[in-house]
DNA sequence: TTTATTATTAGTAATGATTACTAATTGAGA
DNA sequence: TCTCAATTAGTAATCATTACTAATAATAAA
């Protein structure tokens, strides 16, 4: 059997500037802060292992009305979404009613709370099992 | 003082079908509806009133990977989305536990539960307050 | 009711984020 | 070291969304 996934110096990067950064980056941002160390990476590159990087779960992908933000935080949390400056606060969870008023002591206006589950619905899921096919992303 | 906003068949006829449908629609799927009845309307004005009616909240809007989602249903709730289906799931909210096992219970898998917080932080509250700037989207 | 004003529209071009593609490179097992 | 598939850099293509403009139509005022 041959390896599946490896290692190289532009995922490396990558999850190294994720895991210390708190601005939940773009894409474009992942790239231009990576350059630095790697000028000729490209940012098809980057994107790439970003996306791939999400599939496995070691980081986070947020969707956003405008473009993908990129998470590193390691720690379960969830966020607070700036509507106005589009900035990404890392909340520590517990339990909604808590937390608004938490955030609104802090001086944040929260409008709404969006709970969002993923995973795969029944009918999927059945599917699934009668039948293997892969995924069609 | 003039008007600022019309009442135009277009916005009337969007606005029904995301009223009576679960869908969750694109506005692409907006604009395929609709044009049976206005076979003249433009995409562009599907996708302008959408973001209109999102933007004053008397409709909901959904962020995923791909394209926007629409959502008319008036009564507070969360959603459930399907990963491998994109499928969209009204969920009546109470809390994330008592959800989290209703939807195991329902069938369906469920691999993470994604809280957002939506509003305006400290900072932008604050620079508002003192020398109000138009909002720049 | 008629007129004036201006939000809204249809149609289409432009934008911009993301993905696809390809020849060259490189990581890792043998 | 050798082999070979995964990965990369560079760039073209895609595609959802927005911008633009002349024409239209909804509303307020006459």
């Amino acid at each position: 059997m041959e390896n599946v996934h490896r290692e190289t110096v532009q995922k490396k990067e990558i999850l190294d500037f994720l895991r210390n950064t708190t601005i939940h980056p773009t894409p474009e941002q992942v790239y231009e802060h990576v350059k630095k160390r790697l000028p000729m990476i490209s940012l098809a590159t980057v994107y790439r292992n970003l996306n791939q990087m999400a599939e496995e779960g070691i980081i986070g992908r947020i969707n956003t009305d405008r473009e993908m933000r990129f998470d590193g935080n390691e720690i379960e949390h969830q966020h607070f979404v700036c509507e106005k400056c589009n900035k990404i606060i890392d909340i520590e969870f517990h339990n909604t009613k808590r937390l608004l008023r938490e955030l609104e002591g802090e001086g944040h206006e929260v409008r709404k709370v969006e709970v969002i589950f993923r995973g795969m619905c029944k009918e999927c899921s059945n599917k699934l099992k009668g039948g293997k096919n892969g995924k069609n992303k």
